[in-house]
This record gives structure tokens, sequence and C-alpha cells, in this order.
RNA sequence: CGAGAUGUAGCGCAGUUUGGUAGCGCGUCUGGUUCGGGACCAGAAGGUCGCAGGUUCGAAUCCUGUCAUCUCGACCA
């Protein structure tokens, strides 16, 4: 009977091999991360996915203090007349915008959008609140959901709904925006590969992929365990795109009036998605230990023995103190077996076993989730031990990541190259700059252009796609 | 938005062809024995069959519409 149970709880997970999509599905649904809603594309966070949201939005907000930024809100509505001033970002977004339509039951004499992105708006009030050079920068964020109407969604990936945070600064100088532009790339960077362990390459968005209202965008792209792409987040120099029409204008220390310089950058709870995607295997989920809501779960083992518990509760106290996310399962109608299949569904990064026997010895069984090895650690210094394996860990799913990145991503120098290496990779190659390239690639191999590198040292004179005269190096890849 | 599939108890499903009392497994609850990789015995509870119309004496089952989810494609800062 047991093994006929584990069969079928184990089967519930498509395998991670026969079909990458749906064993993402299968992952997100059976982990109470989220769960779908009566609203068409719109997911409903439950307290396990709401956590490592929580987690990613205090790691980031600190990063964004530490940078100059500060938090503001901002209404959920936008006045149509306001969308439309600038004329790329509401040709950008227009197809995917929802309305309000009526206030109470009177119809409104102006539609509202509910904000798709708050450029707009946050240019509004910059041009209310910029007078002078003394006024910048001005440099602001808001963590808040957004609304696109999207023909198909995935849980995480795309969802018509989503929570985000969206930064917008405003410089004097355009040089001074292209250098908060880039340091906020290097920010989601750090954060990516540091907190989440998901290696990225960074680089320039082509003209074709770049943000409605850009004048350069810029992107972290991450690999998915498919060899897909998917961006984790970007960063926006708009220039004066949008100071223009807004009429941003400070006056400048030699009285003259000036357009500001404005950038915007933001990630998503899309970084969940990647996390699953990325680090997850045929057991489920494998959460990095910094985002994880338990970092550590303990379980009793023959709870009812004597000393079971209360040793348990010493080292839930011990780890607690030690600022280790602890829980302890105490649950007495579910066997440890069930509790062990339980978190590493979960991801869990390490489980500690308290039975009679380790009281005996004065230790606990320790389980990493990454490798599965088992260790036993001495009580009287069992958080130091599970604080060292908890970083290890979060190295060791970066490494795994990175590598399966590398083997993934080839340089190619001819078309036939690039078909096959987009078929699960990223491919490096040489391109022209023209639109045209792009867009045969996008329609013959279902490829899209990821992001230039900094580094653009030519691995060959041609394009991969046209044979003319090559001017980037670009990633192309199959992306979500 | 196009093609295909699905929707029945908390979860996984059968029943639909051929209309006739709402079923199974797991979980849940009660009591007891267990506990180091998804424990066992006994008893119990739990469903307007996605939703709205229609046909019929009678609809989970047939018809129409609609909504949601999945797969593939198109689209997509």
């Amino acid at each position: 009977m047991a093994k006929e149970n584990k069969q079928e709880f184990v089967q519930h997970i498509t395998p991670r091999s026969e079909n990458f999509s749906q064993w993402y599905t299968d992952v997100v649904t059976q982990t109470d991360l989220m769960d779908y809603t009566p609203v068409r594309g719109c997911m409903a966070l439950r307290p396990y996915g709401n956590r490592i949201w929580e987690l990613i939005h205090e790691q980031l907000d600190g990063m964004f203090k530490e940078t100059g930024h500060e938090n503001v809100s901002m209404p959920m509505l936008i006045p149509e007349s306001l969308l439309l001033k600038e004329a790329d970002h509401v040709e950008g977004f227009a197809p995917e915008v929802a309305w309000v339509t009526h206030g109470g039951n009177e119809p409104l004499q102006e539609r509202l959008a509910i904000r798709p992105t708050s450029e707009t708006l946050f240019c509004t009030m910059f041009a209310k609140w910029v007078h002078s050079y003394r006024d910048l920068p001005m440099k602001y964020n808001q963590w808040c959901s957004v609304m696109r109407w999207e023909k198909t969604t995935r849980p995480f990936l795309r969802t018509a709904e989503f929570w985000w945070q969206e930064g917008h600064t405003v410089h004097a100088t355009a040089d001074e925006a292209q250098e908060e532009t880039l340091l906020m790339l290097k920010v989601y960077q750090d954060f990516c590969e540091k907190n989440l362990s998901i290696p990225v390459f960074a680089g320039q968005k082509s003209d074709k992929e770049k943000f409605a209202g850009a004048r350069a965008t810029y992107s972290v792209e991450a690999m998915m365990q498919d060899g897909k792409a998917l961006q984790a987040g970007t960063t926006h120099n708009f220039g004066t795109n949008f100071s223009e029409p807004f009429e941003v204008k400070y006056l400048s220390k030699e009285g003259v009036l000036e357009y500001c310089h404005e950038t915007s950058w933001g990630v998503s709870t899309r970084l969940i998605g990647a996390i699953i995607m990325t680090h997850g295997d045929e057991r489920g989920l494998k959460l990095p230990p910094m985002i994880a809501p338990f970092q550590a779960v303990i379980l009793p083992i023959a709870a009812h023995k004597g000393g079971v518990m209360e040793h348990c509760e010493e080292a839930y106290k011990q780890l607690k103190a030690a600022g280790i996310r602890v829980k302890l399962d105490d649950r007495d109608n579910v066997s440890p077996g069930w509790k062990f299949n339980e978190w590493e569904l979960k991801g869990v990064p390490v489980r500690v076993e308290m039975g009679p026997r380790d009281i005996e010895n004065g230790v606990a069984t320790v389980m990493r989730r990454d490798t599965f090895e088992k260790t036993t650690v001495p009580l009287a210094n069992l958080a130091e031990g599970i604080q060292a394996l908890l970083n290890d860990i979060q190295a060791n799913l970066f490494n795994i990541a990175n590598d399966f990145r590398l083997a993934h991503t080839k340089d190619v120098f001819s078309y036939e190259e690039l078909a096959e290496q987009v078929d699960g990779g990223y491919a490096r190659a040489m391109w022209c700059g023209e639109r045209a390239c792009e867009d045969s690639i996008k329609e013959k191999l279902n490829a899209t252009s990821r992001n230039m590198p900094f580094d653009q040292t030519p691995i060959a004179d041609t394009c991969v796609c046209c044979g003319k005269k090559a001017e980037k190096l670009i990633y192309f890849a199959k992306a979500y």
C-alpha cells in the first residue's frame, strides 16, 4: 500500500525530462505557491509563494536603499490622455491595457487604464516635483501590481496581473541617466546571481526588443533547464523621450530650462518562475537558502518517545536564535516519511532529523536538498553547522546552474549552427544590426535576440543570418 | 486570437458512446496501535457533476452558449 501511494504521488509531477512545461505547471500547483482565481490569467499568491516574494522584496529593497532610492506609491488608474502622450509607449501597450469605464453606475467622461506600468504617472508627477537642478537626481521606486491583458498566461512567467517593483529616476544629464541604467542592471545581476543563485547574461536589447518608449533597454537573461531564455529583469534609459511630452524640465545652474533625462527598471514575480525553472528537479522545488521561506525544517522521529520533542524544541530555539528561518514540523498525523517527501517537494534546503538514536549520540541527522547528502552534526554546534551548509547550498546551486548555462551556450558561425543551437540553448553570434535578420530568425527558428553583451570582442566578421558585415555580438534563444 | 483536450467530494479519477438512485482511490474526522523514506485496524462525514439556457416524464450523460485550465501555434515591455 505504501509503495503504491508513493508512486501515485510522485507520478503527480510529470517528469522534467519528459515535458518541461507540464513539469513546471505541476510543481507550481502542487507546492502551495499559488492558485488560479476566477479572474482570467490572474493568480492568487498563497502564503508559501507570497513569503518568497516578501523575501525578494526585502532583499532587493535593501539594495535599492543602498543605492540611494526611496519608495513612493502611485495610483492604480491612469487617465487615457496621459497614456497617449508618448507615441511609442501607447503603441506598445495599447493591445494589453484593461480599462475602467464606469464610476459606480455612471459612465466616465474619460476612461481610465489599469496601469500596465507607471511611466506616465511618474512623469506627470515629476513634472510637478522637479523645478531646479537642486531637485535632481530624484530616484524613486514603487512596489505594486500592474495589469496586462495577455492573450495566454502561465503562472509567474506571464500573468495578467503581476506584482513587481518599478524604479523611476530623473537626472540632469544624459550621462547620469546612463550611469543609473547600468547601475540598476548591475544590482539586478548581483541579486539574481548572489541571492537567487541564478546566473544571468547582462547586455543591451536590440531596437526590435527594446521597451516601448525607451532609447536604450538593457536586460539580464537567465537560462531555464530546457535551454530557453527568460528575461529576469530590465532597465531602460529614456533619455528625454518622456520628459519632452510630459514637460519634465529643470532650471540649470546656468539659468537655462532643460529637459530631464529619465530611467526606469523593474523585476517581477516572474523571478519566482525563474527560481523554479532554474533549480527544480524531479522531486520538485529546490529553493536557494537566501529566499527560502524555511531554510531548515526539523522533523522529530518517534516524537512520542521520551526526550525527542524536547530536543527538537531546543534545536529549534538554537537555530532561530542564530537567525535561521526554521520550521519545526510537529504534526502527529503524518509519518516522518511523508514529511521527508513533502518538504523535499517544497524545496526546503536543509532537513534536520532528530530521533532517539540521534539524541543518544548527541547529534542531529542533516540532509541537504541539493545533493541529498546526509551527515550528522553535533547538537552543540548545530546552528553553525547548518549555517555553513546553507552557504554551501547557495553557492552550489549557482555553480550547477552556471555549468548548465555554459554547457548550453555556444558560439555559432553559420545559419545551420544557429538553428541547431537555439533548439535548447543560447547561441552567441555576430549580427549585422538589421531588423530584417531578427525578423527572419524569429519567423524561421522561433528564436529572438536576447541581448548584446558589454564585451563586444567580435568572434567573426559576417552576420550569421545574411552574411553581410557584422556589427554586433548578440545572443539568440527561444524565450518564454 | 487559432487548433486540440479537459472541467464530477480537499486531491487524483471512473461514469457520458446507449439519458433512469452519485461511484472509486487517496486525504479528512473519531478511537486505538505506530513512527529512521509517503504506516495499520475499525467506524463516520463529505458532491447544486464549471456556469447559464434548451430538449425530455426524467440530464453528469443529448443540444446551444459561456467561463476556466492544459498542450501546440500566433501575439507579447
